[in-house]
DNA sequence: ATTATTAGTTTACAGATGTAAACAGTAAGG
DNA sequence: CCTTACTGTTTACATCTGTAAACTAATAAT
């Protein structure tokens, strides 16, 4: 699981949704469980598979005709990657301006703020070492 | 400067940072300011343009042959509707999670801590009210 | 008038993305 | 052996994106 910065679109991340789930699966497993959310044909999941590979994203380990796919990136990589580039672009790289643009437009529950004050308190903490 | 969720793609989030700067803006400004960052050709930055005003995210004025362009949509929505989709997409809608993940992939600066304790308790403070 | 300049529009085209039918190889059943 | 049932591969195609040349209408300069 090697550290590439991979960018998903919305159907592969669906798709790499399934193989974090879990993994190894094989491809009709991964059909299965994607048709149970979208109702893609047998065709599209394949296809979808197929491009993860080609961007290193799954590898398909194939055993006597059958492949069972792993991914070869992880969910967290991935979201940060793309929360990287989303920061950047819309807001200036700052995590606290998105922070606020986000509570000025919904209230966050109070679960959600007090989980953000334990996470900047740790980091608070790092600092000081 | 209604609310419609627009989704800019990157080269037209580009050409709206320059709408948002200032505006109204006539198309020779606009090339102008596009071209000192990108090396876009008058032709590109033109029909970005053109596909923004057919999504509705800018307006073309016309007066006497020059246009004079400004943005229908604010800075702010497409930001925050951008954040929600990737919230959404990459951290089941949960704000902390995403602060977490980043948090853990680089330090944030002292300002930065800063300015995210405000906003949480000014949220707290909103909420007993 | 004729040409050069400028403004915006039309057309173009390759690569990415969503979506899937058609096809081929292989294993299992009869 | 021949058909059936699967597995994965090739091919296809419309729409979206990035990028821009070609073209037309209007204006200014000579």
């Amino acid at each position: 699981m090697h550290s590439k910065s991979v960018a998903l679109t919305e159907a592969e991340w669906t798709v790499m949704e399934c193989l974090w789930e879990a993994s190894p699966r094989t491809g009709r497993e991964i059909v299965e469980w994607l048709q149970e959310r979208n109702d893609w044909s047998r065709s599209t999941c394949l296809t979808l598979l197929r491009r993860l590979e080609a961007k290193d994203a799954v590898y398909g380990d194939e055993d006597s005709g059958v492949k069972r796919f792993r991914p070869l990136v992880c969910r967290d990589e991935v979201a940060v990657s793309q929360a990287k580039s989303l920061l950047d672009r819309a807001y200036h790289g700052s995590l606290s301006l998105l922070v606020n643009a986000f509570t000025k437009e919904q209230t966050l529950s109070q679960n959600e703020i007090e989980e953000l004050y334990s996470i900047l308190k740790e980091m608070e903490e790092k600092q000081n070492d």
